[in-house]
DNA sequence: ATCATTTCTTGATTACAATCAAGTGTTCCT
DNA sequence: AGGAACACTTGATTGTAATCAAGAAATGAT
């Protein structure tokens, strides 16, 4: 358990060892079981977590039943819903385990502890960097083929570990549309 | 002056007396010039504005040279890229007074100062909220008469305010789209 | 006031992904 | 192992906004 703190620690930014000690003594360990819900909806998203194993979804529940996937994640990803904690208001998504999983996690008290004792922790909002990006992304008026090699080149792990509705749902596309793509995909 | 500070201070949330006081020593005021550029791309986001008078537009420069705008701004909004705030790396969008205008501003430090003194400006993450759930709104796949429908319902100071081209840029779709849109409207 | 540039409107056409549909393949449950 | 439910593929059709185009209206500069 230990070195998957270290995991952790590698990525969170760069901090001297005092920092280090600080941040160590906030951070928070914990299992999820497979389809257990990590945010549920109406929640307020209080903390921030770093995926050490098993793979999550983020998604809301539409008006036809539908889950409107906006966030898949795996090892060494960053779970947060950024509207519910940013404003510190209930959140309109879920986030769940899609398999078995282990995360590490910072409460937004925590944070705000660790920023009070040194500016430094500020360079924490960095490692939300890649997710808001990529959900700008698939909003953007990409093509489909697009979105695809988006993924391919920046997240290609979750294509083996997510159905494709899932995934296709999170590109903003249909399952039809994503099987194609993948057929045009591999023939080239 | 000091009636469109308690103009800020109104909007930011609900506060004690000597809260508002702390507010009001960290506040700043500053007046904005026609075209003038508020935050640069490559500049960091290191404040949160509000808009006291006048109008603002957010937008990157795409590879077209074109103008994508992610957001409007008139009296009364908060502005910020909130990629750059919460990452606090370099933006990749400008922000730009369309008109003479005059703002109240929070620098990131003076935020952080501010939670580290009482735990309850952590509901000024709210004021965002509007803003998020529109950017929200003009990508997920809703029709040109569901986003037009948006802002008459959300925002119709913009439509008086900017020129067709940026609000269609805005709403992510073509100023034809938006002319004919319109149009239909006028008949309802 | 005039001319030039930009903005807006309207029409015709096109491109492309959604939808509809049917068949095949896979997974999961007892 | 058998069967049901679900996941994926492939084809045909359709709907909708983008694009292309041209003219009208408005704005701005000198």
């Amino acid at each position: 358990m230990d070195h998957l703190i270290s995991e952790f620690l590698t990525k969170a930014g760069r901090f001297s060892e005092e920092e280090l000690m600080l941040l160590k003594e906030e951070l928070q360990f914990r299992t999820v079981k497979k389809d257990e819900i990590l945010l549920d909806k109406g929640q307020i998203c209080a903390s921030l977590s770093f995926v050490l194993s098993g793979a999550f979804y983020q998604y809301k529940i539409d008006t036809n039943e539908n889950k409107n996937v906006i966030d898949l994640n795996v090892t060494n990803d960053w779970i947060i819903n950024h509207k519910s904690f940013t404003t510190q208001k209930p959140s309109e998504y879920y986030i769940q385990a899609y398999e078995e999983s282990s995360i590490c996690l910072l409460t937004i008290e925590s944070i705000h502890r660790l920023i009070a004792k040194s500016q430094s922790f500020l360079q924490m909002g960095k490692v939300l960097e890649a997710s808001i990006s990529r959900i700008d992304f698939f909003d953007n008026n990409n093509t489909p083929d697009e979105k695809y090699q988006y993924i391919i080149e920046n997240k290609p792990e979750i294509i083996q570990r997510f159905p494709q509705k899932l995934i296709a749902s999170y590109l903003k596309i249909t399952p039809e549309t994503l099987s194609r793509v993948r057929n045009r995909f591999s023939k080239l």
